[in-house]
RNA sequence: CGGGGUGUAGCUCAGCCUGGCUAGAGCGCCAGCUUUGGGAGCUGGAUGUCGCAGGUUCGAAUCCUGUCACCCCGACCA
């Protein structure tokens, strides 16, 4: 493509609403423009970026035996009531009607497929002997954000590749999903990005049954805790910490005595703390929870987070809540906010910091008074295991220097970009819409799912994140707009022009995809657009290098650029190109 | 939806507080000449419902009210 023939509109100036470093370059390098919040055009140099990525993720799943479908953006609201996500989507669903004669039919548009294959699969799979089977599309799917941010990164609108598996069974269930993981480690590996596979928190079916791929960025969205050494990685959410149980308590000699100190008003830990001038992690958080039913407080360090689905599995319950003010009330005899282990009326479990914390403060169980100088032992008690020491739990989300539950490390904080999602569903959705099937013994089953997700325009957004320098965009050649571009320093000097054109015309020839910047412009001004664009490949043609008979090549990512004979120039071009694919290849797990 | 910010030329922004003559600059664009290895120089030129609506005033980009859009922080995010 000759650059004057197309359209790339380059800004040398910073775009005022643009704000982190792939939404600035993006829209500075002529990928993207902004319709309204939330919603992107994509230009021809960002579409072919787009398309690449969409190849390279549309060849792994046909690889990993997935079959391609095309499923309607249009969706009826009916399938939506029939598993409850009606409610569950809320504002997320873009949802209107449209009149058809007399009648209005409901609608919305697409925000994730489950249900539309599922009712897809029931009507035709009815057989353990058609089974596994795993269907993808690649497709827009529509959310509305109640706030669309971060350039292209949080749209309205956007292309994702879903797929969904169904199995007769767990071991094919499993077999579904570690298909796609690999495809996953593959596609993201192909596309040049730095990712992280981590564990994801999975509801109730528990497990490994969930996977995030993240590409690690200061502007990433989600939180991620990732160990240094053994490379372990979790979401927030997810994450175990590697705390061991400690029946360490304070020595009987450094306990101070109990005393309840009048806290009006001071329901809450910061409240609390501001009064008694006190530090949060000084303190025994005391949160009442209804587990099944049955009433459990739950203490938690002052400034650590409860986690729900830890609490939930440490008391093997199918389901807890956040207890409603009378359940709170009979367990403490106090308003919410003054709950404490001392003398509560209920069971209690312990996060594994609880008795690591010397006079501590908490709630007296009595309205507007606190105790301090609480301890373990003395003043409230817990469970014991077989061996006498207190039984404690992990029971918080896990926090920066916390140790690796896999390895001797420490835990570390990193953001990231949530570039893909495994999930094993279960039959959630195949029993809610009735997609069952017969076994070999006439039993009839639901089937059970897999959903798989990439966020494609996330992928190229990912790249103009992570993948640039203070010049431009720095492509990898899989996903680069143009695998090379190719530079006329003066197309007012007949014998620059005729190399130039005769170069691009055998580099089309052979097969590559090349930009040919034709434009009359001054060199300075040439240069500064290819490394904004950052094309992998640069090739120039100038009268300077002519006079001696050479042009020059350079990677985007070199210093300097090589001078070759012009004779050798397209077909170092070549070698140039092949030797990289191949490298790249070999780097593939 | 809560908090904050911004809307003036294609882009970046000044002018607004303290109302006053024909609304400005740089870049970009058009024409001509010069120039041609890291976003050129000179000369000339085109381009604005000052987001929109209403109000105050002799007079509004500027003050007031309303409204819309966009950005940031938070809440939300199958």
């Amino acid at each position: 493509m000759r650059w004057s023939k197309t359209f790339i509109p380059t800004l040398k100036e910073v775009p005022a609403d643009a704000e982190i470093p792939s939404h600035k370059l993006m829209l500075r390098a002529g990928l993207i423009r902004q319709l309204m919040a939330g919603a992107y055009t994509y230009l021809p140099l960002g579409l072919r970026a787009l398309k690449k990525a969409e190849a390279i993720v549309r060849e792994e799943m046909d690889a990993a035996g997935a079959v391609e479908i095309f499923m309607p953006a249009l969706t009826p609201i009916e399938l939506y009531e029939r598993t409850n996500r009606l409610e569950a989507f809320g504002n997320v669903l873009i949802k209107f009607e449209v009149k058809r004669g007399d009648r209005r039919v409901p609608m919305a548009l697409g925000p994730t497929h489950e249900e539309v294959v599922t009712d897809l699969v029931s009507r035709h799979i009815s057989s353990y002997r058609q089974l596994p089977l795993t269907l993808y599309q690649i497709q827009t799917k529509f959310r509305n954000e109640e706030r669309p941010r971060f350039g292209v990164l949080r749209t309205s609108e956007f292309l994702m590749k879903d797929a969904y598996s169904f199995s007769t069974n767990l071991e094919q269930l499993n077999q579904a999903y570690d298909a796609m993981y690999k495809a996953y480690c593959r596609i993201f590996s192909r596309c040049g990005l730095e990712y992280v596979p981590v564990e994801a928190e999975s509801g109730p079916i528990g497990g490994d049954a969930s996977h995030e791929f993240m590409i690690p960025a200061a502007n990433g969205e989600d939180t991620i805790l990732r160990c240094e050494s053994c490379g372990y990685g979790a979401n927030v959410e997810r994450a175990d910490t590697g705390r061991k149980r400690s029946s360490t308590t304070t020595a009987e000699a450094d306990q101070k005595p109990k005393t309840e100190l009048a806290t009006p008003n001071a329901g809450s830990i910061d409240a609390v703390c501001k009064m008694l001038k006190c530090k949060p992690h000084k303190m025994i958080k005391t949160l009442i929870f209804k587990a099944d039913g049955k009433t459990v407080a739950v203490l938690i360090r002052g400034d650590h987070e409860a986690n729900e689905n830890k609490i939930r599995r440490a008391l093997g319950a199918t389901s807890i809540e956040l207890a409603d003010e009378a359940t709170i009330r009979a367990a403490t005899n106090a308003p919410t906010g003054f709950a404490g282990p001392v003398g509560i009326q209920c069971e209690i479990i312990a996060d594994h910091d609880i008795p690591l914390i010397a006079n501590a403060v908490t709630g007296a169980n009595k309205a507007d008074a606190h105790f301090v100088n609480v301890n373990l032992g003395r003043d409230y008690d817990l469970a014991k295991d077989e061996s006498g020491a207190w039984k404690t739990f992990d029971l918080r989300n896990a926090a920066a220097d916390d140790p690796c539950p896999k390895c001797a490390g420490k835990l570390g904080l990193v953001h990231g970009i949530e570039v893909g999602h495994v999930f094993k569903l279960g039959t959630k959705y195949t029993v809610a819409l009735d997609a069952t099937f017969l076994d070999e013994k006439e039993q009839r089953h639901p089937i059970i799912m897999g959903c798989y997700g990439i966020g494609v325009n996330r992928i190229i957004a990912g790249l103009a994140e992570t993948k640039h320098d203070e010049n431009g965009m720095i492509w990898p050649l899989s996903v680069a707009p143009y695998s090379v571009i190719l530079i006329s320093l003066n197309a007012n000097d007949a014998a620059v022009t005729k190399v130039a054109d005769e170069y691009y015309d055998a580099l089309q020839k052979a097969g590559v995809d090349v930009l040919y910047d034709d434009r009359d412009q001054r060199p300075g001004f040439k240069f500064k657009d290819a490394d904004l664009i950052g094309l992998p490949l640069r090739v120039v043609v100038g009268g300077k290098g002519l006079g001696e008979g050479k042009v020059e090549i350079k990677w985007r990512t070199d210093a300097e650029a090589t001078k070759v004979d012009v004779t050798a120039g397209v077909q170092t071009t070549l070698e140039l190109l092949e030797k990289r694919r191949a490298e790249d290849a070999a780097k593939l797990p």
